[in-house]
DNA sequence: ATAAAAAGTGAGCAATCACTCACATAACTG
DNA sequence: CAGTTATGTGAGTGATTGCTCACTTTTTAT
């Protein structure tokens, strides 16, 4: 990966997540990133070469938390690094999972991101495990609920970022589990 | 509000859903609406005020099931009628609110919607008061809570449409407040 | 040093899109 | 009926956009 081609990445990223996919034409990536409109191209096909190659980053990053959380052993501990994840996520790097968010719901990456990924598979069956460890009736529909619970969170997260905001909210999860 | 013109508005709502609005041209609503591009212009003015009108009716419709809600006297049972709020939604008029849905995400339309609308405040303080009826000890919280689950449950309403699976999952929800 | 491959440029093209406008028809109004 | 307003048409326009391509510069390989 060539320095310019990072520098693209990073400026289209910023601008999707800013204006969205759409309406960021490939011209302003170009001029922000201090590049020709051609060497875009040249890199990564199209403008829609541009998008899987940032969303091909989301699936290594995702790799790299889950696998954290794979490698606690006490369930419980498990449940609340998955209630921390979406947290997490935003602190580390905002418009990149922003992006992510955001694009569940265009029809074009539906079967992309975040949502029906391997890594997703595998953190619904490790907390399937955990939450019958932990003896709960039904850990299928308590894993679902749990899903459910922190996809809002991550739209929460993204309209309300203060770290106040985050503590207490996440405090008042983990609560419900224990 | 002309026959063309909620024909006009029909169709535009379908592709918006389907397609995204910024990748739904003019022209094509136009076309399958079976009236002249100039027409839409007339009507609405512009492409936007297109969907101000789209977004106008959210509201209308909105108000109507939260009052409906604010009429219930027992606070568990608003609380239960709150829960089926989403699935109701997306049963009686599923392209609309999924557009509503994909719109919370995008920068144009940030302060429209479902989200910060009077009627979610309302909801909002009325379902507060129903968990201190209920002696729920952080009433505030556990609102904020119930909030970001149905909007996760939107979420995979979109996805899982199926009666079965809506029927099962409102079902476990519902039986984590009594 | 020389050839070959890769990286980089930017003017320009074809297509698309939101929107206009001159005009036609239909619906009210008195 | 005549006059006025509202509704409806669709060809045309200017601006924008994704992308190409002929060309230059830099890097790599031998």
């Amino acid at each position: 990966m060539t320095e310019k081609q990072e520098l693209i990445l990073e400026t289209a990223l910023r601008l999707f997540a800013k204006y969205g996919f759409d309406t960021t034409p490939t011209s302003q990536i170009a001029k922000e990133a201090g590049v020709s409109e051609g060497l875009i191209f040249r890199h990564f096909t199209n403008k829609d070469g541009l998008m899987d190659a940032i969303l091909a980053l989301s699936d290594e990053r995702m790799s790299t938390h889950v696998s954290r959380i794979v490698e606690l052993t006490d369930p419980l501990a498990q449940v609340h690094a998955t209630i921390e994840l979406p947290a997490k996520l935003f602190s580390e790097e905002r418009e990149f999972w922003m992006l992510q968010f955001s694009l569940k719901w265009q029809k074009k990456y539906k079967n992309q991101p975040y949502q029906a990924s391997t890594h997703q598979l595998e953190l619904t069956q490790l907390i399937t495990n955990a939450f019958q460890k932990l003896g709960y009736p039904e850990p299928e529909k308590e894993v679902l609920f749990l899903i459910m619970l922190l996809d809002g969170l991550s739209s929460q997260l993204m309209r309300q970022p203060s770290d106040e905001f985050i503590q207490t909210i996440l405090a008042f999860i983990k609560s419900k589990y224990r």
